[in-house]
DNA sequence: AGTCGTTTCATACAATCGTCTGAAACTTCT
DNA sequence: AGAAGTTTCAGACGATTGTATGAAACGACT
């Protein structure tokens, strides 16, 4: 039955991106699948190639993405941008998503391994280069490539820090300010912040605070 | 011997920051700092509290950044803005930081146990509170609690995003353009995001890059 | 010098880990 | 139906983990 290698490895998405690869268990992750503990050994063949397909299958399923929306022609950047940040935002705090998909890669981004070139190549870069030719629309006149990649990182650094740091903005905001932020209302923010850096819009300070 | 308890902590703190708490050993541990294995069980009584001993030793030994900077009366608020991105720079990619404090630190943000709690009161909220308190300067007009902590975060977001993501970022732009970027320069890029963003400086756009 | 509390040591223990083995169950094809 | 190949199973293996133990070494004080 192929049925258990899909198990397994959905099983060991979740445990991998819960716990990380040393505190996750073989044992654990067959329990979780209802699955024979040395399925994993049979399929996989040991625990290190089953926590690189599970990082594997993480960004390949998500590929889909990767057929980034097609705008009718003409669309502002602007626009293309909003779009953009709303898209990663909804990914990365979005209630539908697929729950271990992110976290499992974020946990590769900030401990490499050796599925992080893969994860770059397949994955990151293409959303990478996407983002740096909305942005190079963007900004006025000519910009280096350095600092293209400085702008990327400028929006993609504040969309990861909400997800990254989810529990310490619960413990500074209070419960309640937390529950007023929604992936929405941050996706705005960014949105705004950058257009408003770049000269595209009005002034951040002057803005409505959008909930 | 009381170096003995120290060294158990040093030594604690940098195979926690680089490995994290399952997969970090006390046999490891006990090994480096040069220490017999049941010293830990004395002094520390078990893993977990050498654990907690260890992030509170990181962040109340660098409880003196918390002597802010003083500035003479009347400094502008870009100015301080510019020297509070810069140290935050400066602590999370400087080179003659204590190497592993910060790593430390952020591995119990990603992952937050019961040490987060005490990090976020005697730590992390006197730094957001203090540049919370730049940002409203520098906001024209009023601004709620929910917008200035957004501004906050944005900033934050940024700083935290060229540390957290530093692998990812060396093999997207390849090693040598990953060589120029260095703490000054990304302090000086975000500082200048924000107050353009908030209206005070020129476009970020139009701005030279800074080396 | 001798006593007492503190600290360090070598060693052992139970538990749990990843991995392996050989037999049973199942699929597939003739 | 029956043989061949594939998949699943229970159980065991050695290695490594955190922790506990009792004796030895040390330091301070009378």
């Amino acid at each position: 039955m192929d049925s258990t290698k899909a198990r397994i490895l959905e099983a060991a998405g979740n445990v991998f991106a819960q716990k990380g690869f040393e505190a996750g268990t073989v044992r654990e992750i067959c329990q979780l699948a209802d699955v024979n503990l040395a399925a994993v050994n049979y399929h996989f063949g040991d625990k290190r190639r089953l926590y690189l397909a599970a990082v594997s299958h993480a960004y390949s399923s998500r590929q889909e993405e990767l057929a980034m929306a097609e705008w009718p022609p003409g669309t502002a950047p602007e626009d293309r941008l909003r779009g953009w940040v709303g898209a990663m935002m909804e990914r990365l705090l979005g209630e539908d998503r697929q729950p271990w998909h992110m976290q499992l890669m974020m946990r590769e981004v900030a401990s490499p391994d050796v599925a992080c070139e893969a994860l770059v190549k397949e994955y990151i870069r293409p959303h990478f280069e996407y983002l740096a030719a909305i942005l190079k629309e963007l900004v006025p006149g000519e910009v280096s490539e350095e600092r293209l990649a400085l702008l990327v990182f400028s929006v993609v650094g504040q969309g990861l820090f909400y997800r990254f740091s989810q529990p310490i903005m619960r413990l500074l905001l209070g419960d309640k300010a937390y529950g007023t932020l929604n992936p929405q209302a941050l996706a705005e923010h960014v949105t705004s912040m950058m257009l408003a850096a770049l000269g595209v819009c009005p002034d951040v300070g002057s803005e409505e605070f959008v909930r």
